[in-house]
DNA sequence: TTACTTTGTTAAAATAACTAACAAATTCAA
DNA sequence: TTGAATTTGTTAGTTATTTTAACAAAGTAA
């Protein structure tokens, strides 16, 4: 695991006005020394020392002189994002997807993977093993130069330990992963569960980019939820923040031993097909559900045009409980609801302005497929606070 | 306001170190300098040039030595608690609740007042400013120790500005009134709403003490809730977060404009009233809805064992849904839910065990009406961050 | 009484940031 | 064209804070 093992005491000051100086380089691309002298509230020989050896380092890069404004020409540094290199890998089902990037999460190059069946633990690192050589090698990247790998995978993680507690696709149960990966790729691993992994990749390069809270909607064969807060991944504390399927939302029939959550249970897109079926209608399972209730409603089918409402209604309602309770700045909307249209959307926003008094800015998740991949990359930036740091403002 | 205002820098390791010290000073009685040294991963001169500066400043005691451990006897050191005050004020109607502490939350002096009617905002100011004095005056305390106040009101604030935008019964609307108190008083003041005033009381000395993520339901008039996360307030991004009575839970009837939310429509003091009327039920609007419904229930009528038992699963059904989105470690529940007894807490914790996969420790609020006097007081502790500092672990 | 421990202090060294002063490079106006 | 003003970057010396090393003080135990 990467963790920045606070040591004594006042090389830590040093550290943080080094991160300062990143941070600023990384959000204005190309500053002077004095320039950031002003940023950071630094003294200008103190940056200069500063910025002198991250250039050492090969963590900045002077680029040219800029243009005079009454004086002597600025020398432009810049954030040299090429000096290392991340690894991200996302599993899915029995699928692994994985890619290099820069240090500003840009992909360098990206591979797909297919697991053999059955997916048990070895044959999962073999093929995260033999994917990073491929990847490295395409790139042209020194393996000394990657700073580490994020890993998404299903399930719940127990991430303080590196133990998957629960990750049914993959044959890995109750198995310290987070070890195993690091010493078989001599990479330190920054492990995460998906959904997790999908909400930090939104947040750092997608529709949440800027934001300060979020919060990160999925419905699939589940309902799951990411929650963002002061920039922050919200784990809650025992790692199962964002259970959402677990609301009382929709009709909660008597629940049979170790069955899903009422929420889920109504208005996941097995839930909806459920409730398609006992309306009659006819429905393609390999087909977003959504696509075709709205397709079946604009032709006039008057129980689709129920069944739209309701699912509308029951996923407004959701998101109710979530605002009431978070109050977050931003909801991203994945997953199934991907496919809602200008009309579902604001559908959703008018019901919520009903019923809560302040609605966040909702909008459609940005990355699709590659929101994990995202995340799992921004996972390891993160880590290292290569991402994102406060600064000495 | 009272705020750190992070100057320059190299002042700022210091500070911090000095923070270490007292923090764990304030976990344990009686130590060392030797045994601060191991604890905090400071030199022993370090810890001892901190402490004499410390020393100077009234804030650490030399307190006699401890038993030898086969060398030279220690000499222990305590944290002096009565070297400065802090004061807080709670707000409540036409009730002004007040008192003095020292620096470990320890009531020192308490006073009660009535403001006069109508109430508005100078008379309010008044009574802080003359309560204040007589708390000084009985405690025999100096006005130069008082480090702030915090002050509780009823209502939405905004903190940042110092603002309340929300307060009916004070008779301040949309008035700076931090920089006013502060101005009045001359004294650094803490603003909250009465619900995170509560909220950091029963976290820092009632049933919350020593969990690092909780949530405090309360249920009166209206339902609200106070989110504690990573031993923080967590105040949403416009200051909303815990706005629980928006939830979608129970009958939701067409909503008249301005009108209350689903859940607290349905399960408020006032809207379990409501339900009891329909029924037919002959209760007292003056004594507590739930004690009445239970002793009802305990003798035999059937309306109110249904409408009983539809109180619980309401109430339940919202604490499932917090639980849901936060995952939190504690609930504390209070206001109306005080009056829960062993049976109706069991039935919700019953209810719980059914829906969702993990549940906190649930636990009726301790500080009953002192929680927001204690929750101001400590509001200004963590304001100075004499409280629950992180330290250079 | 002597050897060994633990506690606390002193003195010198090490870090890292700041201030002041200045050199370098450039604009602009006389 | 020249010199004053301005902005950028560096050098040198000062200050603040922590660490290391050594030692004195005060015990314990054999």
């Amino acid at each position: 695991m990467i963790g920045r093992g606070r040591t004594g005491n006042t090389k830590f000051v040093k550290q943080m006005n080094r991160e300062g100086i990143l941070h600023q380089l990384r959000q204005e691309p190309r500053l002077s020394r004095a320039e950031l002298a002003v940023k950071t509230n630094l003294s200008r020989p103190c940056v200069s020392a500063l910025v002198e050896e991250m250039i050492q380092e090969g963590l900045i890069r002077e680029v040219g002189t800029g243009e005079s404004r009454g004086g002597r020409k600025p020398i432009l540094l810049e954030y040299n994002v090429q000096a290392y290199a991340v690894v991200g890998a996302v599993f899915e089902g029995s699928e692994l997807e994985m890619a290099v990037a820069d240090m500003k999460g840009e992909m360098i190059a990206q591979r797909h993977a297919r697991l053999k069946q059955p997916v048990d633990g070895d044959s999962a690192l073999k093929a995260l093993e033999e994917t990073l050589a491929h990847l490295l090698a395409a790139s042209g990247i020194d393996r000394d130069r990657v700073i580490g790998i994020g890993v998404g995978l299903p399930g719940i993680t127990q991430r303080r330990s590196g133990t998957v507690s629960h990750a049914p696709s993959t044959g890995w149960m109750d198995l310290p992963v987070g070890r195993e990966i690091e010493e078989r790729l001599r990479l330190p691993v920054v492990l995460d569960n998906d959904v997790n992994m999908m909400t930090q990749g939104e947040f750092s390069g997608g529709a949440g980019a800027g934001v300060s809270s979020l919060v990160y909607m999925y419905v699939g064969t589940g309902i799951g939820a990411g929650i963002i807060l002061d920039k922050q991944l919200y784990r809650g504390s025992r790692e199962a923040s964002g259970e959402i399927g677990y609301m009382r939302i929709g009709d909660s029939p008597a629940r049979r031993k170790g069955e899903f959550g009422v929420f889920e249970k109504n208005f996941s897109v097995t839930g909806i097909h459920g409730k398609a079926k006992a309306l009659g209608l006819a429905v393609d399972p390999e087909v977003s559900i959504l696509q075709q209730l709205i397709r079946l409603s604009g032709e006039g089918s008057a129980p689709a045009k129920v069944l739209l409402n309701e699912v509308y209604h029951g996923w407004a309602s959701g998101i109710a409980n979530m605002v009431s309770v978070l109050d977050p700045e931003m909801l991203v909307l994945s997953g199934e609801m991907l496919h809602l249209d200008e009309a579902g959307l604001d559908r959703i926003r008018e019901l919520l302005l009903e019923w809560v008094p302040v609605v966040p800015d909702i909008r459609l998740a940005e990355l699709r497929e590659r929101a994990g991949l995202m995340g799992a990359v921004h996972s390891v930036l993160e880590a290292h606070s290569f991402a994102g740091t406060p600064g000495v403002s």
